[in-house]
DNA sequence: CGGATATCAGTGTAACTGAAATAA
DNA sequence: CTTATTTCAGTTGCACTGATATCC
């Protein structure tokens, strides 16, 4: 026993679920703000775009959800956005409350360069992990994630 | 295929491990705050409190290396710990730049009760984890971080 | 009317930066 | 002179809240 010597007793503090799971995020969000930095882009850009391929034209709000991003947090998004005409806006003749979001061309390119960078990042973070291993992790953080957004 | 019905293409967004990682700790973190809020503590309480009885008696320094928390937020956490008479500050005889840091028996119980409600926290959070799953993913991160702490 | 949408302004807070004072 | 520790003041990014105008 005492087999690393880095410490006698790791505890909790060290094998806790939770505090794994904040620290790995942390250094992941880290590596992935740097890398879309690189490229002059951040996060949330990312999350609108890949949302926006997903769903084709779409409202603002349904952006919001499925990017998992604020309806507030969209709005200033999308003024980045669309100020790189990488998005268009234009209201809805169909429900003159919204917006319908278009990808441009420049914007279908610039999530193309957003996944090369982030697929970059990917295997940075996951350097240490067997194939298996990776599958193993996405597989439990999915079931994590799917079994708390059923219960809101 | 589309045997789900939700959306025909899940694509990178909901897969990608970092995207995976950062939803579930944004998650976590939700719970720990609000387990903690519950009991009138703070994250920062426990992770100083945590590392000051591994640790024994310690420096500020030494503290927020253990718990991953930054020089300047140890100070104001520090504050609130003492005000509480949850530790003692005192100067290090030894080395005039530094405080002593102490649990006091207050401290102690306090930390108790912070990992109770921690321990209740880890249940809810892996509630969907099978034993062997709760295992692997504990595992699986506890290999990235070691590796990534390598690295700085 | 109740409910949804887009927008703006502002809050809370975790994580961090920079500089100063002090001492090893 | 360089390095480490503690402290304070301030910044940044992110998630979120509340209020408002508009429309279904």
């Amino acid at each position: 026993m005492d087999h690393t010597g880095e410490q006698e007793s790791l505890t909790r503090l060290l094998t806790t679920p939770s505090w794994l799971l904040s620290q790995s995020a942390a250094h992941a969000g880290r590596l992935v703000s740097d890398g879309f930095a690189n490229i002059g882009a951040r996060g949330y850009h990312y999350r609108i775009l890949a949302a926006l391929e997903e769903l084709g034209p779409a409202s603002q709000a349904d952006l919001g959800r499925r990017g998992g991003i604020d309806r507030s947090d969209v709005v200033a998004t999308l003024n980045e956005l669309a100020a790189k005409n990488l998005v268009v806006r234009a209201p809805d003749p169909a429900d003159r409350r919204r917006n319908v979001i278009t990808l441009t061309p420049a914007g279908h390119r610039e999530l193309r360069r957003m996944e090369k960078a982030l697929a970059g990042v990917q295997d940075t973070l996951l350097a240490p992990l067997t194939p298996t291993e990776r599958d193993q992790l996405t597989r439990l953080l999915g079931k994590l994630l799917a079994h708390h957004r059923q219960r809101h």
